[in-house]
DNA sequence: CGTACGCTAACGTAGCGTCACGGTCG
DNA sequence: CCGACCGTGACGCTACGTTAGCGTAC
C-alpha cells in the first residue's frame, strides 16, 4: 500500500547494473503499477516473463521495483494492445526494433555520416508510417460506427416524441 | 471457387425450416465468404459452434450456404470484435439481447401499448448509449496516438531537412 | 479420375485468470 | 506474530491455428 522511495533502510533495491540505484527515483511495486496502467500483475509478470518488459528491479526480498520508465513502457505495450490490437508478438518485435534503432542512433550521433543516418531515418518513418495506416484504418472504422449509432439515438428520439404524443392523447 | 446460385441442378440446398429456399439471392460457399469478411474459415465454423451465427443452410452434400444477412451479421461482429475489443461471450449476450428485442418489438407493434414501448424503447437506447461510451474512448485514445505519430513524422522531416544541407554542404 | 474445396475431430498455441503454497514487510 | 502484500509454479480457459482423414463438386 506504499510508494516506496528508494534507499530507505530495509529495503534497499539489490541488481548489479542498476541505473536507477543512486537516483532520488521513488520506486513502484507491482501492485501499484497494475492500478496505474489499468494491466493485472499476472499480465506485468506474464510480459516480463516472454520479454516484453526487461527485469525490473528488485528489493532485497525478492519484490520487483518498477521506475517510471518501466511504468511508461507499460503504457504504450498497453496503448499498442488495446487500442491497435497488435498481438504481443507483434509488440515484442516493435519494441525490440525501436530498441535497437536507438541504440543505433545513439552510437552514430557521435559519428558523421550524413547519408547512413538519412538512409536509418526512412527506414524509421516507414515504420512509423505503417502504425499511421493502422491507427488512420481504425479510426475511419470507429467513426463510420459512430455515425451509425448517432443515427439510430436520433431515430429513437423521434420515436420516443411520437409515444408521448400518443400518450398525452390519450388521457 | 464459385458463387453457387440457389436451386441450380446438382446443388440443391437443403434445409426445412429455410426462409431463403425460394428467394433468388445467391448464397456464398465458406471461403468466400472468408475472403469477404477478412475472418478465416476456422474462425466462422466456430463462430457458429458457440452459437455466435445461426447454423446457415446447407448443401446436400452437407456444404454450408450463407446468406447475404448472414454475411451482413458477420460483419457486425467482425467490428465488434476489431474495433471495440469485445470479447465473443459479451457479443454473444449482446446478439442475443438485441434478437430478442426485435421479437419483442415486433410482437407490440401489432398491439397498442404506448408506455409499454417508450419503457423498452430507453432499455434500448441506454444500451447504444453505452456502446457510444466505449467508441468515443477508443476514439479520443485514437486520435491521440494519431496527433504524436504525427509530432514524429515532422521531426522526421525536419531531420531529413538537415541532413540533406549537410550533404549538399560537403558536395 | 483427379484436384480443389468442403466436412468433422482433435490437438496445439497465445494471453492471460486462478488457485496453491510459501516468503516478506511493517 | 499477524495480516497484507509479494514470489513462483501449475493448471484452466478462450479464441482461434493447424493437421489429419475423409467426403463432395466439376
Amino acid at each position: 500500500v506504499k510508494a516506496v522511495a528508494n534507499m530507505t533502510a530495509g529495503n534497499t533495491p539489490t541488481g548489479a547494473a542498476d541505473a536507477n540505484a543512486q537516483s532520488g527515483e521513488t520506486l513502484l511495486q507491482i501492485d501499484q503499477v497494475a492500478i496505474r496502467t489499468g494491466l493485472t500483475k499476472r499480465t506485468l509478470r506474464y510480459y516480463e516473463e516472454i520479454g516484453l518488459l526487461e527485469p525490473p528491479t528488485r528489493t532485497e526480498g525478492g519484490y520487483r521495483l518498477y521506475s517510471e520508465a518501466d511504468i511508461h513502457r507499460v503504457e504504450g505495450i498497453k496503448r499498442l494492445r488495446t487500442l491497435l490490437g497488435f498481438s504481443l508478438a507483434e509488440i515484442r518485435d516493435l519494441v525490440r526494433a525501436e530498441e535497437e534503432r536507438a541504440r543505433v542512433r545513439d552510437a552514430w550521433r557521435h559519428e558523421d555520416d550524413p547519408s547512413a543516418r538519412l538512409q536509418h531515418l526512412e527506414e524509421a518513418e516507414a515504420l512509423v508510417r505503417g502504425q499511421m495506416r493502422l491507427v488512420e484504418e481504425k479510426l475511419t472504422g470507429l467513426e463510420d460506427l459512430r455515425t451509425s449509432l448517432c443515427e439510430r439515438l436520433d431515430r429513437y428520439e423521434a420515436l420516443r416524441a411520437q409515444l408521448r404524443a400518443q400518450l398525452d392523447e390519450e388521457h
